[in-house]
DNA sequence: ATTAGCACTCGATAAGGTTGAGTGCTAACA
DNA sequence: TGTTAGCACTCAACCTTATCGAGTGCTAAT
C-alpha cells in the first residue's frame, strides 16, 4: 500500500510529466510549493515507487517517467473529476445550435473536442440495431438513370445512383417504391435485407413484370453495406505532440487511423460510462503507445454510440475525462429529447 | 541552344534523379549503357547545363540535381507522351464499373490514381454553373423535425435536417414543396437563391400562413452554402516520399492539404488540357517544393472539373501525365454519354 | 574536342571530450 | 528510525575533430 507521501509524489510526477513531456527529477519536485521534504527523501520514495512499478526511468540516470501502471493508478485513484466550466459551455452551445441535425451534432462535436484537447477525436455513430427506415424515394433523373434515397428515423440519408434496365417501366418503379414504403417503413435497418428478401420480393412479383433485374439493382443500391459511420477529427493534432517527432511514428499513426475497420472494432468494446485504455491495455499493436478514452452516448433506449479520444499515453486525463463526461451526457440528453419528439 | 549531347545528359540526369532521389554524378552517368563518352566530358557538359540554369548542386562537390527550369524543359521537350497500357486498363475498369454514379466515379478515381502513383490526388467536382435542381423533397420525421433533400440532375444529393416551427402545419409544408418543385425544378443550382428570393417567396405568402420562419429554415437548409466538393485521396502517400522525412515538412503539408479553400482556388485556375506547375511556378507558398499537375474533365458542354496530382517536384512526370490524360479523357467520355442519356 | 589525372570540397559517419541533470549510496543528524 | 547533506557515478546531449568517399573543377596530354 502506498503512503500519503508516495501518493503525493506520484501525483506530482505524473502531473508534471503530462505537462512537460520531460522526465521529472527529484530536485525539481522538491522545489514545488507544497513539497516540504528534501530531494534525497524524494529520491528514496521514487526508488520505491519504481520498485512497485509505478515509475520508470528512460536511462539509468534520468528522471522518472510514469509507467502504464502509474497512469492506471493515477486515473483510478488520483484524479478527482473536476468540471471545466469553459469547456462545458462550449460543448453545450455546439449541441444546442445543432440540435436538429443528428449528424451535424456528431460532426461538430468531433471537431470541437479535437480543438479543445489537441488530440484526435473518433466518434462512432450509433449502432443501427434500432434505427428504422422512415422512407424510400426513387427519383428518376432520365429514362435510364435514377437515384434511390433512403431516410431513417434519425434523419440519416443514404443515396445511391443506379441505372434503370430497359425492361422496367416508370410505373413499375412507382409500384415498387410504394410496396417498399408500405412494407418496410418502420423496419429496423439491420433487418432490411432479410425483410426485403423474404416478404417484398414475392409481393413484387405479382405487380412488377421482369423483376429479376430491378430486384438486383435495388438490393445493391439500398440494402447492402451500411457501414458504421465513423467521424474522425483532428488527425493532424497528433503531429503537434512531442512524442511524434519521429517520421516512422507518424507513418504508423496515419496507417492506423486510416484503417477504419480496426478503429471501429476497437471502439465497439466500450460499454457504459467512461473507459480508459492506457498503452498496451488496448491489446492493439498499432496503438500500444497511445491511450484511448471512450465514452458511450445513448440514442433512445437501446442504441449506443461511442465517443473516443486518442492521444499519447501522456494525456491530460483529468481534463479529457471531464470533457467526455460532459459531452456524452449532453449528447445523450439532446438525443433523448429528440427521440421522444420523434415517437 | 542545347546540343544533342546536352539534351541526352539532361534527360539521363533527370530520369535518374526522379527514380533515385539522389544527386547524380558524372561517373554514374558515364557507366550507363547508351553513354559513350567519359566522365570528364560529362562533367564539362554538366557545368554548362548548370550555367544555363538547368541543373543545380546541393553543395559544392555534390552531384547534380535538376532545377525547376530543368524540370520545366524536361516536361516541355524531353518526354514523349507514352501510354501505359496497364494503367489505362485499370482506369477504364473503374469508370465502367461505376458508370452510373457520378460521385462514385470521382471517388474511386481519386483513390486509384493515388494507389497507382503514390502521390496525392485531388479532384474538384464540376463547377455548378450548369447543374440543375431536379427535385426537392421534405420528409417529416416527427411532428417537429424533418429532413429536406435536394437532388440535382447529376444525381448529387444534399440533405439537411431542420426543426419545424410550431406554427407550421404539415399541409403547409406540402404546399411549399409543391410550389418549389413547380418553380425551381430545372433551375441551375447557382441561381437557386436568387430565384427563391425573387419569385417563390411572394408566391408562398399567398398559400402559406406564417411564412417568416419556414422561409428562414428552408433557406438555411437548402439554398445556402453548396461549397465546391473536393475529393482528396492518398494524403498519406506523401509520407512515403523521401523528401518528407522531416517532421516540419509533414506538418506543413498536412496544414496545407486541410485548407480546402486554398486548394480549390489553386485548382480552379486550370483551363483545358494538362497543366504542369513545378515548384514555385505555383505562386503558392505552401507548395513551393511540390509539383501540381492538373487536367480538366468535362461534363456536358460547359461544366468542367479538375483532376490533380500533387507530388514532390521530383515527380514521375511522364507516367503521371499519361495517366491524367487517360483519366480525364475517360471521365469526359463517360460523363458525356451519361449526360446525353439524361437530356 | 576529348580524356586522364589530380588536388580539392564537403556531407556523412564515427570517435573522443565536456557538460549538466539526474541518480544511488553512505554517513551524519534529529 | 526517518530525514537529509554530500559525493561519486551515469548517461544523454552536444560539440569538436578525424576519416572516408563520392563528387567536382582544372590542367595538361592525346
Amino acid at each position: 500500500m502506498l503512503t500519503e507521501r508516495q501518493l503525493l509524489i506520484l501525483q506530482v510526477i505524473i502531473d508534471d510529466f503530462i505537462e512537460s513531456a520531460h522526465p521529472v527529477g527529484s530536485r525539481a519536485i522538491s522545489k514545488k510549493e507544497h513539497i516540504s521534504f528534501s530531494a534525497a527523501t524524494i529520491r528514496n520514495e521514487m526508488a520505491d515507487l519504481e520498485d512497485m512499478g509505478f515509475l520508470e526511468k528512460t536511462h539509468s540516470s534520468s528522471g522518472r517517467v510514469p509507467s502504464e501502471k502509474g497512469y492506471r493508478y493515477y486515473v483510478d485513484h488520483l484524479i478527482s473529476p473536476s468540471i471545466m466550466h469553459e469547456d462545458g459551455d462550449v460543448i453545450k452551445h455546439i449541441i444546442q445550435d445543432n440540435f436538429f441535425e443528428f449528424e451535424q451534432i456528431v460532426q461538430m462535436s468531433a471537431e470541437v473536442l479535437s480543438r479543445l484537447t489537441n488530440y484526435t477525436t473518433i466518434i462512432l455513430g450509433p449502432e443501427i440495431f434500432e434505427t428504422k427506415l422512415k422512407q424510400i424515394q426513387i427519383i428518376t433523373l432520365s429514362s435510364n438513370t435514377a437515384v434511390a434515397i433512403l431516410v431513417t428515423n434519425t434523419g440519416h440519408v443514404e443515396h445511391r445512383s443506379f441505372s434503370i434496365p430497359h425492361e422496367i417501366e416508370p410505373s413499375d418503379i412507382e409500384k415498387m417504391v410504394n410496396i417498399m414504403n408500405d412494407q418496410l417503413s418502420g423496419v429496423p435497418i439491420i433487418q432490411l435485407a432479410e425483410k426485403f428478401n423474404s416478404q417484398i420480393a414475392s409481393m413484387m412479383k405479382k405487380y412488377v413484370s421482369n423483376l429479376e433485374n430491378s430486384y438486383h439493382y435495388l438490393n445493391a443500391a439500398l440494402i447492402q453495406d451500411h457501414p458504421v459511420k465513423l467521424y474522425i477529427g483532428g488527425k493532424s493534432n497528433m503531429l503537434m505532440q512531442p512524442e511524434f517527432n519521429d517520421v516512422d511514428k507518424i507513418r504508423s499513426f496515419y496507417a492506423m487511423i486510416e484503417n477504419e475497420d480496426e478503429i471501429a472494432s476497437m471502439l465497439k468494446q466500450s460499454k457504459d460510462g467512461i473507459k480508459v485504455s492506457i498503452g498496451r491495455e488496448n491489446n492493439v499493436e498499432a496503438i500500444k503507445e497511445l491511450s484511448l478514452i471512450t465514452a458511450a452516448y445513448h440514442l433512445g433506449e437501446d442504441q449506443t454510440g461511442t465517443i473516443a479520444l486518442l492521444g499519447p499515453t501522456r494525456m491530460e486525463y483529468r481534463r479529457v475525462i471531464s470533457l467526455l463526461n460532459i459531452l456524452s451526457h449532453e449528447m445523450t440528453e439532446a438525443l433523448y429529447m429528440w427521440y421522444k419528439n420523434n415517437e
